[in-house]
DNA sequence: GCAGACCAATGACTTTTATCATATTACTAA
DNA sequence: TTAGTAATATGATAAAAGTCATTGGTCTGC
């Protein structure tokens, strides 16, 4: 965990991130950014290191500048629930410090990932002030309460076939393909997915052989390649 | 659907209503309540009646004044999932305003049930010059985010058993009892149940059948008593 | 009160999915 | 390199849950 703040390093400032069209926070007044640009403070997490901990108390929220990150519950058995996939310009943490909780879910680097950190105080103080930054902030919360909402119908309605197809292109969707247009640009072990899918790994495991074997996909170690994306779509029995 | 907007009958005044103290709307500062008495629309839907439709355009937000409300989407082929269970002093339609979306599920009354319609600006003109309103609509989603995110790892990790232990519990503690104390204050179908519980009706009739046989519930026709609630939840198998 | 519709209950059966066991392959560290 | 560990793959089996079919009950409107 480097860390990597130098005020004065253009290209740690907020007002010159790479993020700074994307990332809702960025949205926030002038004054406001460079006060953040001033109290942030950026690190740099390895592949598999922890951002946050379920259970633990909330200190501010994370603004990912690069990398890729998992939000992740323990099930009451051990097992882990993905909940959310990141990327650059996503924030995470503000879930709990907006209830007043404390994490309940756990924030991991699936890869080398470079974060801000923005204090609480300065995070709610801001929100308190720029009322068209709270409504954006609002209409993300609503945006991730409506996927969630989606997962939890789909969860409940769809077999396990449909719902490793829908994953697949939501991983899709959220990391897009590497240079070759095909490989998901991310590497989940069988059983992250099976976690992302809410299933068994093994279940997963037969199904992606079956995907293969249906010229759906290609299959390369971590690496997945979505070679018929139409089929893939039908199989998922997307309608919305 | 009967229109009781007497804007000068105490009654029905924001100032007066009963849940002045528990909606999250009634917390806008003195001057928005005062509008928001002046533009709101009350309106009596009876049992069975839809307040607002999946896939339609949202107009506004509703206040539930009285009365009990289920909100489900329906799965593409065609069986419904209960989202939320609302009762009097709950607010409904902001997600799909605020995401700027169509409804993406439908609201139905489960009795007789009284709201008040607050149109579109009006209420998106009031959070945005009520900073502290915006916060707690803020606190709102995050828990409501909160609450889908535990219910979607349940769905994933618990099996039907302990789910639908854990679903009269969450009835309970929504809806209540009546007088009796042990009565679920709401009548609900098995299907309905099922629906909350994301599973088929014929395993919610005969799990409730196993839960009377051991004496954790009892039953008599839609009324559903909670007669061993520590039994209950340790069924449910609980920790968080 | 009665017919018709709907809902609840239950048995029989099928399908889906999880679990367990065991290879096989890839990855890691000495 | 090589041993050792972890991840993937696949078969066999078991358990869970869904579907279908039938019956009896309850509610509703005529």
């Amino acid at each position: 965990m480097t860390n990597v703040n130098h005020t004065h390093d253009v290209s740690t400032m907020c007002q010159y991130c790479e993020q700074r069209f994307t990332s809702v926070l960025c949205r926030a007044k002038h004054e406001f950014l460079d006060e953040m640009n001033s109290q942030k403070v950026c690190n740099i997490y390895k592949k598999g290191q922890t951002l946050f901990n379920e259970g633990s108390h909330p200190f501010g929220v994370y603004c990912i500048n690069s990398g890729k990150v998992k939000l992740a519950h323990l099930g009451d058995d051990g097992k882990e629930q993905i909940i959310r996939l990141l990327k650059g310009g996503d924030v995470i943490g503000y879930r709990a410090l907006l209830s007043g909780d404390r994490y309940s879910a756990s924030a991991v680097a699936l890869e080398d990932t470079q974060v801000c950190f923005i204090p609480k105080e300065l995070f709610t103080n801001i929100l308190k002030s720029d009322a068209s930054l709270a409504f954006e902030m609002m209409k993300l919360l609503s945006d991730e309460l409506h996927k969630t909402e989606m997962k939890l119908t789909h969860l409940a309605q769809k077999p396990v076939r449909e719902r490793l197809a829908e994953t697949l292109l939501f991983i899709k969707e959220t990391y897009g393909f590497e240079e070759d247009g095909i490989t998901l640009n991310v590497r989940l072990s069988r059983e992250e997915i099976a976690n992302l899918v809410g299933t068994a790994t093994e279940s997963t495991i037969r199904l992606l052989s079956e995907f293969k074997r249906d010229n759906m996909v290609e299959l390369d170690g971590k690496k997945i390649k979505i070679i018929n994306q139409k089929k893939l779509a039908r199989t998922a029995n997307l309608q919305d």
